[in-house]
DNA sequence: ACACGTCGGGACGCAACCGTACCGTCGCTG
DNA sequence: CAGCGACGGTACGGTTGCGTCCCGACGTGT
């Protein structure tokens, strides 16, 4: 049987030394190093450096964590502004994902897994507080699916892991507020440039909850 | 004096290599071997490995391309978005910047050298957008600068380099109409979640356009 | 208590890469 | 035309990591 200290060890390692070097660095013998353990101890437990970054990389962010339901468009998405920041505070966790979602770009396993683990947690959650949205009224039936993602995460995404300036929690409900709006635009096609509309789409979209 | 093919020959393997592995398992031997030259002429040239990435990346990152003004924040944005969308079309640059993104977490002189080509560039010209915008009173001077700059480049950089999902051109116009439409909420703080406003922020900000 | 099976640790051969020293060659100059 | 200086290429020792093999230790079942 298998120790499992020891391989809760090299998982913990894995993720250090992913975090310190990168994939392209990742040595097996730096994790085994760092986690105090031979190199046997790892190859008995994983075939090659890919399944093992795969194995713990999934484990670690396939983890579905609910999104509670707030009542409206603007609290669900500070809602999952607050567990993204909170993710991606952890120095580990901002330095890994960025450097696996390169990595993804050359490597096909990889995408694959983070897209299955990731991902697709990730685009539940979306879908769920699109769905959530578009149930209570909030949001038109025909959105954009993809670019309502790219509105709601983009801009997060880019702030934490690759401009990484400050940002304190107080601004996620204005950031919620103002891609909340943009949502709320982005199904009105009609909008575009014209400065004439008088009925502006937000009230439009915002209606039909009072009635 | 140093024979210009070789060293042109050099910056054009080292993209291709960067792009192939990224910088971590970049080696200065691959990099003479896909240009055809020996170590020597790269030692003689740059010192390590990292001026030698950091000098060819900051010379193709550091050129400044002007952004055209075409006379309303919506058209800006989508000249801005044509402008980021080609860029990050090339397969060599979409493969290299989250790469280097990734490694600038880690290593300070990549964050310095990225920040000083690309960013500032970037910032220049978020700047620029933003300023003109401003100006012309589509947009309030109080504006958040680092929020609107998120709003901006975050959703096409999650989608073009992060996420990859195919996105045409003609999706532009929409995806700058939503932003400007959440840049011109974004410095509205009185919306919040009340949906008692009957005179849009959006309609109050486009107004002072036509008097 | 003993024998067996399994696990972890150290050692080994092999390959890739680093950075440098040396050597032949080319071009410029007087 | 001859000499000099700088360039590019090859060769070398040293280091690091890979993947495997063998051995000692430990626990278990009878």
């Amino acid at each position: 049987m298998l120790r499992g200290e020891i391989t809760t060890a090299i998982r913990g390692a894995v993720l250090q030394e992913l975090a310190a070097v990168g994939y392209g660095r990742l040595s097996i013998e730096a994790v085994a190093r760092r986690a105090g353990v031979s190199k046997t101890a790892i190859y008995r437990r994983w075939r090659s450096k890919l399944e093992l970054v795969l194995e713990i990389v999934s484990g670690v962010a396939g983890q579905r964590l609910p999104l509670p339901d707030t009542g409206d468009l603007r609290g669900d998405l500070g809602m999952l502004f607050l567990i993204m920041t909170k993710a991606l505070r952890h120095p580990v966790a901002v330095q890994i994902i960025p450097d696996l979602l390169a990595e993804a770009a050359r490597n096909p396993r990889i995408a694959q897994t983070l897209e299955q683990a990731l991902q697709a947690n990730q685009r539940e959650i979306g879908g769920q507080l699109i769905d959530r949205a578009i149930r209570r009224g909030e949001l038109a039936p025909d959105l954009d699916v993809d670019l309502a993602v790219d509105l709601i995460v983009g801009p997060l995404y880019w702030r934490l892991a690759v401009s990484r300036t400050p940002l304190s929690v107080e601004d996620l409900p204005r950031l919620a507020a103002v891609v909340a709006t943009a949502l709320e635009v982005a199904c009105q096609p009609a909008v575009r440039t014209e400065p004439d509309v008088h009925v502006s789409p937000i009230t439009a979209t915002i209606d039909p909850i009072r009635s």
